[in-house]
DNA sequence: CGATATGGAGACAGATCTGTCTCTTTCAAG
DNA sequence: CTTGAAAGAGACAGATCTGTCTCCATATCG
């Protein structure tokens, strides 16, 4: 196996246990025994068990959003159709056996000092998602797409709290997206009539 | 100082630690060195960290629901006033410097093994949330009132997560309100006017 | 085949954590 | 004042965790 190749089992192992079990809660032996790497070989590519937590959430980060992106637009077409389908892959999410919550809001939950490299991985990782949601909201054509991007954002965090915290998970996602129908619904309701364009 | 004062002061103090720390991190020692009381007396009272975690957490259940719907009952009168109301003291709730998000989120994430007592706890403090919601919502007249409480328990939620990601809290609970306020306006459309009463 | 580097296995050190136990102090009741 | 229970202080055991280091197998390249 090549050395580029463990590191990535490292950090997928790492992901999988963290969403699961927590930060502080999983240990670097866990992580070793399940991903079949040697401790040497975790050192020589991490300086430490925090800059593995800081690598997974990193790599985490990007592969979320573009599996979540692309199911998006694979769902549905125009702006407003995709600001729903938001909702249903959350749903799809949400029913994954592997579901365990968000693990950034997770993060947030054991690393409380502000400032730090973590939290600031978090951070990032929220308003990634909120910016697509708000270009969504734009092309749409929103009255405030700033405004109704946090709301909807909003909705979305609830929704995987909740989800995570009940067993019900499917009613979180749904409810959430009536939710959203109705905020767009009044968010839109000046542009009812695609007349209403602006002239040059 | 009796018997039954130090195990409030301990629970006081866990309570303090675990919220800003989470519940992995924080050890027992410094529950005992914050508190001033020996580990002798803890392991009088408690038979495990884990059952120190779960009093912890029920201590500051009727804790939190007394304060947040007193303050709610104070600041308005009518149920549709509360429900927007709830939004003004969680704004509140946010800005206070001990604010480390929502101890039972912050549980969830550390404790993933479903059926614990600690997650059951946590389910029951967000079912008597929402269950508080919901009559206010009952009591408002909204046409659907578990639907419309499912939803303002989302925007609560997600509120409260991007209060604690994110530095700008008191924009979250405002944005909450805001859809708050649509939310609640278009379940009681309907019933704009109060003669649309069902007769017997 | 032989030399070299990579990495697995795991011993080890040092810190920390939970939970028990002993010794001593304090304090209150009679 | 005496006596006994409560509780502080903290030593201690045993487990666990992070991070380092040694030893050995293996694989790769000339």
């Amino acid at each position: 196996m090549a050395l580029q190749q463990r590191r990535e089992v490292l950090i997928d192992t790492a992901i999988e246990l963290f969403a699961e079990h927590g930060y502080h809660a999983t240990g670097i032996d866990t992580i070793l025994a399940k991903s079949g790497v040697s401790k040497k070989t975790l050192y020589r590519h991490f300086r430490s068990k925090d800059e593995l937590i800081l690598a997974a959430l990193k790599k985490y980060d990007s592969q979320f959003r573009n599996s979540f992106m692309r199911q998006i637009e694979e769902r549905a077409g125009t702006p407003r159709e995709r600001l729903l389908a938001v909702y249903d892959v959350a749903a799809h999410w949400f029913e994954q056996s592997n579901f365990y919550g968000c693990m950034y809001i997770n993060a947030i939950g054991e690393f409380s000092d502000s400032g730090t490299a973590i939290r600031q991985v978090c951070k990032d990782f929220k308003s990634q998602i909120r910016n697509y949601i708000e270009d969504l909201c734009r092309s749409m054509g929103a009255e405030n797409p700033v405004e109704l991007a946090e709301e909807l954002a909003l909705l979305m965090e609830g929704a995987i709290v909740t989800a995570q915290v009940s067993q019900k998970r499917g009613l979180a996602a749904k409810t959430a997206k009536t939710a959203a129908m109705a905020l767009i619904g009044q968010a839109m309701q000046d542009k009812a009539s695609p007349r209403n364009e602006i002239r040059p």
